[in-house]
DNA sequence: TACCTTGCTACTAAATATGTAGCAGAGTAC
DNA sequence: GTACTCTGCTACATATTTAGTAGCAAGGTA
């Protein structure tokens, strides 16, 4: 399965429902993260590589032409940026933060017993 | 890294921020797919393999011991569930099935030309 | 011309996911 | 009690994905 791409099949489903697509795009390892760090403002290649703290270069150079191809994030002359639907989707995932936040809260035996 | 417990260092993050250990959980396959499909009810092992159509039952053993120690499912007489948790992250991701729409719509090259 | 920095490619090793077979336990039917 | 079925789940070999590191080509500076 190359890329999540809605209409067509993808990785754990036939239907190639959006929503399908959405879910195998997201569940690929650093998606989610490049664009929740890119929503802290664009960014060059090297830049967000830091901000990823650990992530190598080829995953990186693979998950950025995934999302560009998607139209979640662009190329500009400042870097990579989030494109207004890669904004969209950011707002809908925006509240984990607080979210995760009252989950760590909830599992005091597991982050220090 | 065995299991993205906020508090402790996770994939792709040192520091531990509860958002970070989220993004590493959600993103390993089938953890968004499996929360997204008990959202519509409660389900058996079996059920719950059909709804997911492709997963193979030791992913699928992997991903439902990881969600109940991080106490986002649980196992009820009826199968497995959301706890109350799992079920308040669900409702800050399910407008996602909307937006996918909405992007699939935006992406016509690709779906059919 | 020598030296930086940047975006990115190449390549190997390690980790994860897939796919299929099948086991042990519980329930029912004879 | 023994045969049949269904369930949750394990085992294991194969395939795919990710990590980790080295380094190149292009562009700017000095």
């Amino acid at each position: 399965m190359p890329l999540p791409i809605p209409g067509s099949q993808v990785r754990g489903s036939k239907s190639g429902k959006p929503i399908m697509a959405l879910l195998d795009l997201l569940g690929r390892t650093w998606s989610l993260g490049v664009i929740w760090h890119l929503s802290q403002g664009p960014a060059t290649f090297r830049q967000l590589q830091q901000r990823c703290e650990q992530i190598s270069p080829s995953l990186l150079n693979t998950r950025l032409q995934e999302l560009k191809i998607l139209q979640l994030i662009e190329t500009r002359s400042d870097g990579y940026a989030l494109t207004s639907q890669g904004r969209s989707l950011f707002e809908i995932i925006a509240p984990l933060g607080q979210w995760s936040k009252d989950w760590a809260n909830h599992l005091p035996a597991e982050s220090e017993s």
